[in-house]
DNA sequence: TTCCTTGATAGCTCTGCTCTATAAGGACTA
DNA sequence: TAGTCCTTATAGAGCAGAGCTATCAAGGAA
């Protein structure tokens, strides 16, 4: 068994085109052709329909996806655990972060360069399935989400932070109540992330709990949208306190804290819980654990 | 990377010897040599000591063994899934049991050949640490064995039976008083397994609870060396019932429950909780929770 | 029809895994 | 000390197969 074949065929699931996987093997477009027939004829069956195209895979082919993506992915950190078995570690460490903890993520990144000099980080920004997907694909190191709302199952977490949610408004533009009551929300002519999103469903579970709803005059998918938005004066919005970090001593805006929601909005570092653990992996959670967050977010 | 190269490392690792792994390979000496040392230069580490003779791993060697173990493990689970996409089950089942329970492997094997029949089973003897360790180690598919001594991590469960243990003498030799009491049995003349042994400890313990202690005038290491002395007629023995139901009508013994020693002697089926399963853990799991024991089983 | 996209095929090169045969370093024995 | 055995490394030949370029065949779109 090849593992070059094997990444041949994950490359391809990915793509979706021969031509294009080909590329993204840095080979040409006929080697990922025979490659891929001559895992078919290693394994003795189909795996992917074809016929002048390219018509997805064949239940073989996803009877074993989850194990050519565990033997690629056993075959890289074989390499990794090699490499830095003594002397500092190398390659790429992969991270996803939700939106909402995209600045701790510099953070969390600068204290992996610091203690890894030789480290290349590439973060990306996804929804909470999609790391939860991706860990278990083994296309993600580690990722930064929440850890109590819909936790992923599998996966080992070391928690970061507490994230609150503060109301933001602009100077001279909403008033914002000396103290907010949730009553109050309902009326304010506010700007939300849109109703699918992770952070909304919180938002919205923490309220229908007390009975309310709110009805945002506009709903968008980037916390920056909602602040151009909020900077216009006209409406007001809610964003978590690590994005208002990042907002520190801006001449515009005014931020107050919502009322306390409770627990339940703890953020941290999580990576897939698959024996045994890779180096990249168990890096970032010896990180995780020492890391010392500036202030402006919420210890836990 | 060459899965090939990496069975001939993990060869190596068992066996200690250059000769007898190449032989366990089924390619000659000189191939396994030039095999491992074609994976120390892609790998850029020496993995195994040698001067003239094996010497053991090197640390590089040690940090990249559990990686090489499930990097071979995904190669052959990825045949397997291949294989049995659609159609039946084939190819080798290795089960492990501690020797308390090798009565019920009988039935355990005995539905999974008739579930599928192009399966063939090996069975092995083993202490329950070499179970969890050779799961671990993606050596064994499956092992029986108690669930609730010691039980080891990242491991899935169905329970199978509860074990009680059963006094036994011959017919004329040590006199089976009609009630058994706890006390009673310090004064037996007994003969038990060692020391060492898990149902051996796991009988201490419930013992030691009581403030009793055991003094066996014989210790053995199997169930058949206990019957064989207890047989003479001068000793008698605590064997646990799925061993005595294996006796069953036998002319020369009786047998006697202990009072009951409460919970926690459940036996069953584990399998290794690594993500994501492999058909053959799978479909062992899945008989077993259909497994109907005989009479002489208790159920749970 | 003609063109374009997409995957398969042909023919060649070249790497590298495999074998047999043999060398070389230690350990053990006479 | 010399001989013998055991163990691993080396050398050279053979061959499978993974890679490339160039080209073909089948649909779909203009």
């Amino acid at each position: 068994m090849q593992t070059r074949l094997v990444e041949y065929f994950l490359a391809l699931e990915r793509e979706g085109h021969f031509a294009r996987a080909a590329a993204q093997c840095h080979v040409s477009q006929p080697t990922l052709s025979a490659g891929i027939a001559t895992l078919e004829a290693q394994l003795g069956k189909r795996l992917i329909r074809r016929d002048r195209k390219y018509g997805g895979l064949t239940p073989e082919g996803e009877a074993i996806l989850p194990w050519a993506r565990q033997l690629v992915a056993a075959a890289e950190a074989l390499g990794q655990a090699a490499e830095t078995a003594r002397g500092p570690l190398k390659g790429e460490l992969r991270l996803g972060a939700i939106p909402a903890a995209m600045p701790a993520i510099g953070c969390l990144a600068t204290a992996m360069l610091e203690r890894y000099p030789g480290l290349n980080i590439s973060v990306r920004a996804l929804t909470s399935r999609q790391i939860e997907r991706e860990l278990a694909a083994f296309e993600l190191d580690a990722g930064l989400t929440y850890l109590d709302f819909e936790p992923p199952a599998h996966a080992l977490s070391v928690p970061l932070y507490a994230e609150r949610a503060m109301l933001v408004s602009a100077v001279g533009g909403v008033p914002i109540p000396a103290v907010i009551d949730w009553a109050h929300l309902a009326d304010l002519p506010l700007c939300l992330l849109h109703q699918g999103m992770q952070n909304r469903r919180i938002l919205d579970a923490r309220l229908a709990e007390r009975g309310l709803a709110l009805r945002p005059l506009v709903t968008a998918d980037s916390y920056v949208a909602l602040l151009g938005l909020v900077q216009q004066g006209r409406l007001c919005s809610i964003i978590p306190d690590s994005h208002a970090a990042l907002l520190d001593g801006l001449r515009w805006a005014r931020m107050a804290p919502l009322p306390d929601m409770g627990e339940g909005s703890r953020v941290g570092v999580i990576v897939s819980d698959s024996a045994p653990m890779g180096p990249l992996a168990q890096a970032v959670l010896a990180v995780a654990r020492e890391l010392r967050l500036p202030p402006g977010f919420a210890m836990i």
